[in-house]
Formats: C-alpha cells, structure tokens, sequence
DNA sequence: GCGACAG
DNA sequence: ATCTTGTCGC
C-alpha cells in the first residue's frame, strides 16, 4: 500500500531521534491529538499491537481481533533490530518502527488501535499509543500491565469494570482498571482519536481474562516469533 | 540528593 | 522486555 511507505518513513525519523529532541517531538504531539467520541458499536474490528525482544532484534505483531464473532481475522508481524534504548518516557522511539513494520500485511480495515503501553497517563501527554495514533490518524488507545505516571486517585473495586482515575494535578489522564473479577488491574489511556470512556468500554468488551484479547494474543504471537 | 520508572 | 523453578491460589 502507498499509505504504508509514509507510515514507515514516520517510524524511521523517531527512532533516529536523540533523547532531547524526542522530547521536543513529544511537546508538540501533545497539542496534536484530539480526543473525541468513538461510535463503539458490537462489531468493530480491534488491532491488537505488541512488540517482544531477543537479544537485540525486536519482534512486533498486528492482530485484528472481530468483536462480534471474537476471533481473529488476520495477523502480521515484522522483526527488526532496534537502536533506541528503552528509556522510561521515550518508549515510542524504540518500539514505533517495529510496529509500524508489523502492519505491512495486514490488508483488511480495523476501526480502532489498541496498543500494549501508555496514551496520555505519560510526563508529556506522549506515551507510546499517542504516537501510533497520530502516525496512522486511526483511533488508538493504550492498555498497559503497569504504571508509568500519575497517581491512582481512591479506592478500586474489586469487580470486573470497577476503575479508578489516573490524574495528575488535577488532570485526569487515564484509569486504572479492573478487567475481570479479583484480579490486578490494566492501566488504559487515550491516545488519539478517542476518548477515554470509549477506551475503557472497549477495554471491557474484549477482555476474557486479565489482558485484553487483542494485546493477549498479539502477545503470544510476538513471544512465539521471538524464539525462532 | 532520593526515589520512580510503559516495554 | 528478558533472565528463571517451584509454587500458591482459583
């Protein structure tokens, strides 16, 4: 596709970047996404992305995931070696080429991004799944195991759907989830393109136990990969 | 200076 | 993320 060769090109200029000019690339992002209404209905088509490591080379998968019919309707992946190290707050600049790469077959339409790392629950306002959204102007969001910035603000339930806010100052940057009864929660965050009550309901919608279908089987298959 | 710190 | 065995809990 020709779309994708611009895509790729995006990736390549980030991972040349050096920390201090990353940085300044993710204080102007920031003013570059918008967070508006996402139309989620039964049937979209969820693109799960991941990225696993072995040694140097990183090996990065694309599922599209049906909601309606719950499987996967096609994969891809991309191995490459990276250049950027992984520094807490720039993890876009390592792990976007590979990612982008992934997505070089997959030829069928998906309506939102679903990325395993941080939207805006970052220092800048510039996690990871803010810069996949703003490269592929397509709905994205973040779903992460763990906690990057912002401080969980009251006390989560222990239901599956309970959340709790992420703010910083008096900002709310994201939730801390709870995807399935009594277990540890996922930390979602818009990205781009979307707003977080969509995030989170897609969150749900597609979670069957802790991690989210999309990224738990984009998961796999890039640890798969990651062995041969 | 000290602690925190996506993958 | 990855290196790693057995083990506690649903």
């Amino acid at each position: 596709m020709e779309k994708y060769e611009f895509f790729y090109q995006e990736a390549i200029k980030l991972e040349l970047m050096s920390v201090s000019e990353a940085k300044e690339f993710q204080n102007n992002l920031r003013n570059m996404l918008n967070f508006c209404n996402f139309d989620v209905s039964n049937d979209i088509k969820i693109l799960g992305l991941d990225v696993s490591y072995k040694n140097n080379l990183a090996k990065a998968s694309a599922v599209v995931f049906s909601l309606k019919y719950k499987e996967v309707l096609q994969t891809s992946i991309s191995r490459c070696a990276v250049r950027f190290p992984y520094i807490p707050g720039f993890l876009a600049f390592r792990e976007v080429k590979p990612l982008i790469a992934a997505l070089r077959d997959i030829t069928v339409d998906f309506d939102v991004v679903m990325v395993d790392g941080q939207g805006i629950a970052h220092p800048r306002r510039a996690g990871l799944a803010c810069h996949i959204g703003y490269i592929l102007k397509k709905p994205t969001f973040g779903c992460a195991k763990s906690r990057l910035f912002g401080k969980e603000l009251g006390e989560l339930g222990p239901k599956k759907g309970s959340f709790a806010r992420l703010v910083d100052k008096n900002e709310t940057i994201g939730v801390v989830l709870r995807t399935q009864d009594n277990v540890s929660p996922v930390y979602v965050s818009v990205g781009n393109m979307i707003n977080l009550t969509n995030a989170i309901e897609i969150t749900l919608k597609c979670s069957f136990s802790r991690i989210p279908e999309p990224l738990k089987i984009a998961d796999k298959l890039s640890k798969i990969m990651a062995e041969a």
